[in-house]
DNA sequence: GTCTATATTGCGATAGAC
DNA sequence: GTCTATCGCAATATAGAC
């Protein structure tokens, strides 16, 4: 029960500031949570913003592998990118189930994990989805009035929604599960469809 | 200076809780941001939770009176449905522009306010959609295969992700403002187009 | 590395004067 | 309806024993 107390913090750090938000999540919280001390959390971590942002840190883990990987591949054609990213999104929800809920939490609610941590993977996302639509335009594939900077927005938009309302979808609506890459199928079919362009 | 002493409240609540969150704003920085006194806050709402709530409610305005409009409306057109859904959701975020922010700190974060006031909507709202949906499958005017449910979730995705995401997409993305309607306009064809039935 | 005990600060709420 | 002063409590963080 040595090393690993700090894993123990960081998984507890991961379900209670996914659920609550960083504000409202206490020291105490997480210790209880964890079957740690309170002062476990101030010797591992430096306080309760060392271990949020050492949380972050964690939950981006399989995003930074990732665009570590695509760096090194050869480029893919732009539909091969942009189906890259939605495989990429439901992939890394496997792992970090809680990413996109914290993720969004901080585009909501910003603390100083924006700046330290989020900061540095969004705007690489980004390039990345913005680079195949632009391509994907210049090469025909896509309608050529697309605005995509607009477009990247959208396609982030229609994936990462589903698995931030998911928790509470079960809960408000009658969504019954039927998986998430049924899901990411579907919104990715209807994405790429409404961007291509017309057939004439 | 007497009456309105709660408006302004609501005013500052507004912004200070879209912007941080239930638990990261205190009594004092709402009676400071809104001119009042820390006490006005029990004397008016009852308490930070109450004032909340209010708030909750007077943002959700223009959302009810519309689901009222609608109500009263004859039948529409599955496709004029949801486009009216679309600038729905525009016109609303200029009257409100916290709403979907604060909406979606509910979804990501949920606090009492869930329960207490944005339950009541969400629902209806679904099931505007659903029903559209579905009307428009028997129609023939989506594909046939549409998962209805699922194709819910997406048009709030598409719609809401960009409201949520643009005072930061200002700051860490290079998207320049080029308008909320036009965002909307491409956002909503994009979708239409996806979940049309393919022409034969 | 872990724990208890404690220092210090800030919180929400309200009593009571005006 | 507004304000000051204050109560009681929970927060983070840490000193020091083990």
């Amino acid at each position: 029960m040595e090393k690993d107390t700090r894993a123990k913090l960081l998984e507890a750090a991961s379900t209670l500031f996914a659920h609550k938000g960083f504000a409202a999540v206490s020291v105490r919280d997480l210790a209880q949570a964890s079957g740690a001390n309170v002062a476990a959390v101030s010797y591992h971590f430096g306080g309760k913003e060392g271990l949020y942002h050492a949380m972050l840190e964690y939950q981006f883990e399989p995003i930074a592998e990732a665009l570590e990987r695509i760096k090194t591949m050869p480029p893919l054609p732009p539909v091969e990118r942009l189906t890259l990213y939605a495989s990429l999104i439901a992939g890394v929800h496997q792992r970090r189930p809680y990413l996109l809920r914290i993720m969004h939490g901080e585009l909501t609610s910003p603390t100083s994990g924006l700046e330290a941590v989020v900061k540095k993977y969004i705007p690489r996302i980004y390039s990345f989805l913005h680079q195949a639509l632009t391509d994907g335009v210049a090469a025909g594939d896509f309608r050529p009035d697309l605005d995509v900077d607009f477009a990247c927005i959208s396609l982030a938009g229609i994936l990462n929604f589903y698995f931030i309302v998911k928790p509470l979808a079960r809960q408000l609506l009658p969504v019954p599960d039927r998986g998430d890459e049924k899901y990411v199928a579907q919104a990715f079919a209807i994405y790429l469809n409404g961007i291509r362009r017309e057939k004439q």
